[in-house]
DNA sequence: AGAAAAAAGTTTAATGTTAAACTTTAATCG
DNA sequence: CGATTAAAGTTTAACATTAAACTTTTTTCT
């Protein structure tokens, strides 16, 4: 069983896996460079997860929410924590566990982030109508959702 | 002017490269596990890009076209070569630069990372139906080419 | 209650990446 | 031509990440 077809071209799920990958590759070095270097993308996603929250979350919970191992989310609240981003307080009823918030200075670096951040994908928004995005979010959802399902 | 709309919801831009990002996270580690320790993606990647050219490329060229430095192509043909799964000559037309081919090694390679990456993915042809998966193919096209275009 | 297992978080070594400096060769242009 | 500029490739330092070992605390089980 071959694993390319009677054309020639890679399987449809390597395709799409393939275009989706090279997306996020562009996108997410686009999104650095603009980020930097005030915050990097990490830091910006544990941020904008936490506003989104309004409260506090624990750094295991962050790290499966953010899909990174512990070892780098302690890295990354870590460097936000050093720049009074975020808050940590130990868990008064979990001797182990931390809890973690975002700051005001947090919450004013995500504001300006969000604000460079939509800036740089205005010119997308023109070039690609709003629905055809629309349109592509439900199927990445189930895309998404399977491969969180199966791994 | 926000970056939030009235529903308190990302811009749409966001919530679709958001879900392509963990995509495209999740959908590597997976297949970097499936590969180890063989190949790795990016060894696969260069492998395949090869195997579709059918003839020889440039180290520069093989960078643009995978989207990563020179240095980090350097370190991926250096590990490729010391497999010998690509053959690596001076170009003879510029002294400057090398060409770079895969062999029959690296053919094989490929091959074997082809059945296990599709064998992989299997479960997914099953959930999610192949006219949804083909939909999604040409807008990704659109947006991958956007980025490409603009950065 | 006591022992064993599991969970939260940190640390370490290894890996792969980028950006930038650098060497060598080719192209440009005055 | 000769000098400058650009391009191909390598090397280096810095950084983010992972997997795994480790410590501390909690939960589970008998």
């Amino acid at each position: 069983m071959s694993a390319t077809n009677a054309t020639g071209e890679d399987p449809l799920a390597f395709q799409v896996l393939n275009e989706i990958g090279i997306i996020a590759q562009l996108s997410g070095t686009r999104a650095e460079r603009m980020l930097a270097p005030d915050l990097n993308l990490s830091q910006f996603v544990v941020l904008n997860h936490l506003h989104r929250l309004g409260g506090e979350s624990s750094l295991v919970r962050l790290a499966r929410a953010m899909q990174v191992t512990k070892g780098a989310m302690t890295n990354t609240v870590t460097r936000l924590n050093a720049k009074s981003r975020v808050a940590v307080r130990p868990d008064p009823s979990d001797g182990r566990g931390k809890l973690v918030a975002i700051t005001p200075d947090g919450t004013a670096a995500r504001h300006r982030a969000i604000a460079i951040l939509a800036n740089g994908t205005a010119a997308l928004d023109t070039a690609i109508p709003a629905d055809e995005l629309q349109a592509l979010l439900a199927p990445l959802r189930r895309l998404r959702i399977w491969f969180d399902t199966n791994r």
